[in-house]
DNA sequence: TTGAAATAGTTGTATTTTACAATTGTTTCA
DNA sequence: TGAAACAATTGTAAAATACAACTATTTCAA
């Protein structure tokens, strides 16, 4: 493959994955404000379920803030009751952030919702394909892992 | 397919768009700031070049953005001299927005800088699946369109 | 062994982003 | 023709964010 053919396939490439990106980020917000957290709210929640009791360091990491943003956007979600936020005892500069029961059954509220939306997704993709269209995320996925650059 | 299995998929499908786009828009913010604007000025100018003369109106519900947040956002192109704005002639009330060749110019930079990452990612993704991520990207475009939801 | 450097997290502060409400100018239509 | 509808802007307050300074803890090398 030379590099004028990667190159279109670059541009068309980010088009559909920007305006794809957009459209989803739009659900993604209704359907965290439906459950009354913002979208930043929900991408915390999202991400201490995914990975089991990260540190506050490595949840800011993940979804791209700074250390103070997040340790208050935690401290709003500690006191609404959603995480709590437990010194690690064998270093005790962590701090290990895990969901309450009522924090999960939170983001169960968003996933519901959310699951509202993709089935009709879903729906709309040919049945012959849905597989493959799973099976190609997962390959961005993984490619990404593997790129330098993300 | 049942509901059981829809519901299964619609639960790694979420999952899988969640990170993507969380990785993704990482990206994109890199490249966006690289080029000297914040990332919701590259959606903005992406947005403008994408649907041609938009009105104020129309950008602000496709990004999701509040009328007056939009507004703001343009005044600060328009001063520097990225966008013009100009008031339709047809109907006064509307104004509808271009990219000025400056503004152009702009898109294509932060355009280059994405390719460098797409083209790495799309590298890692196995030569003969290529095709198909691009196919599906396409796919559920499509179905987010025939959707009722979005 | 100990104290300087490194690390994780929090708090102070200023800036930026955002939304809602009120306002202005324009058009529509009953 | 004037009330209602509409697009955009501006006033204002709230929320989100980053950077810098600070505290508490650990590491490690002299």
């Amino acid at each position: 493959m030379n590099n004028v053919e990667v190159g279109k396939e670059s541009h068309q490439f980010r088009q559909m994955l920007q305006i794809l990106i957009r459209r989803f980020g739009l659900l993604e917000k209704e359907g965290a404000q439906c459950c009354g957290v913002s979208l930043v709210q929900s991408h915390i929640l999202f991400e201490v379920e995914r990975t089991k009791k990260p540190s506050l360091n490595e949840l800011s990491s993940s979804l791209g803030l700074d250390n103070s943003t997040l340790s208050r956007h935690i401290q709003g979600l500690v006191e609404r009751n959603l995480v709590s936020r437990i010194q690690s005892p064998t270093d005790r500069r962590y701090v290990t952030i895990t969901l309450t029961p009522e924090g999960e059954q939170y983001e169960d509220e968003i996933a519901k919702q959310m699951n509202v939306y993709i089935q009709e997704i879903l729906s709309n993709v040919p049945e012959n394909k849905r597989g493959q269209v799973l099976e190609s995320i997962d390959l961005i996925l993984e490619a990404m892992k593997n790129s330098s650059c993300c």
